[in-house]
DNA sequence: CTGATCCTTCGGCCGGCGCCGAGGCGTCCA
DNA sequence: TGGACGCCTCGGCGCCGGCCGAAGGATCAG
């Protein structure tokens, strides 16, 4: 009958649901680690991949003898996500995080950072009078323009908007999206502080980074 | 063990996700019109709704010897919507729409004009040669500024990005987001054009609104 | 008070699905 | 070429959960 049924049944299974959770961040496992992630047999898990994979939620390569899943479409982790800021927001007692720890120390949202690197920025730039964020909006003070053209995070020309907030479904707290934002994930990047992860949208801190974000923006990123 | 799996297993009932489906567009109905639109006994919905409301995704408001059920929240409402994007997207023919059917002619996506209404408005400027689309922005043209100038839709100010295309989940085509979509959206409702439903998400279109949207934009609403 | 309507709870039936053991196929390595 | 490994399919078990009939509180009209 309905098509959102069928889709959140495959879901609403527990294993399925962690085999989901372990891929969210984009990277492509085996089978045999799914099996562990999901706390169920190799057997078991092979007929959840199966559905899942015919659903079209997950994608299969072959290499060797081993089979890679990852998630079909970003669709797929935007429906996630969607699930767990609500699973969040609905649980009588907000829960423990159970995705991968690596998303949730730093990750890129869109073109910005998101995680608790994203909204540690987002605040260090507020306590220092840089930016000003409010819920339908943001903007950058003379102090802020001064500061990220000094940083050497100098933000796109567009109509896009120059600064917002944008709730970190991880954290539960606004980091920095816009132009903005944007930028500075660029220039990050560029300093070497950070570090793309292959097929992932999470991020490594460098040594650099980690004293880069100390001496410049008051960060200590023991997470 | 897993929150999403908790959350989903409730939507992967063909019986309840008929009821959430029912309720996506704001309205509060009562346990029967729901044991209907589920196509299950009054007694199976009962225990459905119990479920549902536990779990936070709806709520309960009694009147005399009615109960009352809605969304418990917009982030419901969301997360619907992701599930249906990636449904339409996954499955293999794409499917009718089974949503309430004024909430697919018009509807109001936060502050500007969704559904066939909306879809069919930004066509009509586009046609028009008042706005370019494109994947990643828009902007208006000259003769697009005096076009809305003329209208009587006054963009507001702001760092807001001013013209943007947003992708229609029920239509899958783009409709007009931005300053301009919200100004649009504000002025056909103070010329009486468009309606607001009482604690729905879906607009009517008015007689006037009718002539109106035929005159000016050339769309002839007999859907 | 009486009957009608709305909704709920209880109890029992039954189908579907998740689970694992056993077995088979393909791949890699020595 | 034999053995180890990764993965899948098949078959049977067991349980969870959806379903409805029956019965009971609540509310409203007359």
């Amino acid at each position: 009958m309905s098509d959102v049924s069928r889709i959140a049944a495959l879901l609403g299974d527990p294993a399925r649901a962690n085999i989901l959770t372990a891929l969210m961040d984009g990277r492509a496992l085996t089978a045999k680690e799914l099996a562990f992630a999901a706390h169920v047999s190799p057997q078991t898990t092979s007929g959840h991949l199966a559905k899942l994979t015919d659903a079209q939620l997950l994608s299969v390569e072959r290499q060797g003898r081993h089979r890679y899943y990852r998630l079909f479409s970003p669709l797929v982790g935007q429906m996630l996500e969607s699930v767990m800021a609500l699973a969040a927001s609905a649980s009588p007692a907000p829960r423990t995080w159970r995705g991968p720890e690596g998303l949730r120390t730093a990750r890129t949202c869109y073109d910005h950072l998101a995680g608790r690197l994203g909204v540690a920025l987002a605040d260090s730039l507020t306590e220092a009078g840089h930016i000003v964020l409010s819920p339908d909006g943001g903007e950058t003070t003379a102090s802020g323009d001064a500061f990220l053209a000094e940083f050497g995070a100098h933000p796109a020309d567009g109509r896009r908007v120059l600064c917002r907030p944008c709730l970190d479904w991880s954290e539960r707290r606004p980091h920095l999206a816009g132009r903005v934002g944007a930028a500075l994930c660029h220039r990050c990047l560029d300093l070497g502080w950070l570090q793309r992860q292959r097929d992932t949208r999470a991020v490594a801190i460098t040594p650099a980074g980690k004293r880069g974000f100390a001496e410049v923006f008051g960060i200590s990123c023991n997470w």
